[in-house]
DNA sequence: CGCTTAGTTGAGTTCGTTCAACGACTGTGG
DNA sequence: CCACAGTCGTTGAACGAACTCAACTAAGCG
């Protein structure tokens, strides 16, 4: 089921672990919302196929978009070990999730030391793209972040193998502004100067990717790392 | 020797294989730096005491401070499950640390899952203070983020008991700067707007919180849980 | 004593904002 | 079938927040 190639390989008794950690399969449609920021939710989440974001807002509506979510993604980790959930996740496109009980943790933690290292993992992964995420809002131009997001998105979505043809990042100008904390307006005229350049094309809220490595260099970033991943 | 009051108990056999895993301690100056971005650290660090901060930098010199460490935090922890560290790390103060086998980790992994649930506790709080942070960097005015910062620092201190009667965080107006990605002469005047307002007074290179609560209400921010948290 | 670091302040400029209006497209109800 | 509202993207104009440049104080140190 599960057998894209960069995920690492499991024993038996992990993969029938895991089968039955598992307690459901949830379906939602795209702009539903998936968490609630606040939330006590029981349920841990890992995703299937689609796309998703997280994020956070304060009282006067300001919001800002922390990370996406794509297949393979934990959900609800923070919800799971900290008991409320201090962010809200919101699906971009149709998203199907696999639902997993809470207090099944400790017996992952207790019985399979290898996918709770895996857990770890993850988390220390999330906060790697936070760390890039923060530079890129902190430190980067108009420019340079737009880039970056989309060279980040692109090289994720490609990673995981998502396109097929196409490299069609589903996704508005609105929440390209709310990622990189700028302004719709000029989200808009900074992402027409990447068009103008040929590296994207926006059209039927996605952006196309043209040119995903000339985005990486005009943001001045590396790029992810080609790394296996674990998968629960 | 780690019974401040808000880590949680740990059984004797925990306690023991704690002490077996920690293979030194280290002592650094302030302005030192205890880790670099792009090494192959083999260890994995707690703080005991004093505070240090975490970084990226651009190529061109444009630095982006992610965090701070303080005592009872993991540094490295992303060299240790990842291998190479995508950050680094420069103390504030004198800070001493507690260092820990990287290899030991998959034992710790095997025999103590508690542990285990704690490291991944752990990453996840940090995760959450990132999250935060991105929605100050992102969506926060410069007054509301200078707040924000100074009363997450000023939460953070107080709940380790840093303090010992003036609160007084051991940063200069540049780690404020690089912290919220402003100029140093923004943060300058927008620094001099809160001491006029009475919440803090700047001197000697570090920052006087005079009204903890204040700050906190400037930046809509509201606040640290407080939360019982393990201790490695 | 000069040198460096930290903080301060003013002046002018730039980047990004808000306001406002408009076109294209989609879905909905009369 | 058309009118209408709603979302998304686009563009111009005026404004403002934050930036750069520059000069200066005060403190610490060899």
């Amino acid at each position: 089921m599960r057998a894209l190639s960069h995920f690492r390989e499991f024993t038996r008794e992990e993969i029938e672990f895991v089968a039955k950690f598992k307690t459901g399969e949830l379906a939602a449609d795209a702009g539903a919302t998936i968490l609630v920021e606040g939330a006590h939710s029981a349920h841990l989440y890992t995703v299937l196929s689609g796309w998703g974001f997280r994020y956070k807002a304060l009282e006067d509506g300001r919001r800002q978009i922390l990370n996406y979510v794509m297949p393979g993604d934990l959900i609800g980790l923070q919800g799971t070990i900290m008991g409320e959930m201090q962010h809200s996740v919101e699906a971009l496109s149709p998203i199907s999730l696999c639902v997993f009980e809470r207090d099944k943790m400790m017996t992952l933690y207790g019985n399979h030391p290898s996918l709770a290292f895996d857990i770890t993992w993850m988390a220390a992964q999330e906060e790697r793209m936070l760390d890039e995420h923060l530079l890129s809002i902190g430190r980067r131009t108009a420019i340079e972040r737009s880039a970056y997001l989309i060279a980040f998105l692109f090289q994720r979505a490609r990673q995981l193998k998502l396109f097929n043809g196409h490299s069609a990042i589903p996704i508005t100008q609105q929440h390209v502004a709310d990622t990189l904390g700028l302004s719709i307006v000029h989200t808009n005229k900074t992402l027409k100067k990447l068009a103008k350049q040929g590296l994207i094309r926006w059209q039927e809220r996605t952006c196309e990717v043209l040119d995903g490595d000339a985005l990486a260099e005009v943001a001045g970033w590396e790029g992810l790392d080609e790394r296996r991943r674990p998968f629960l």
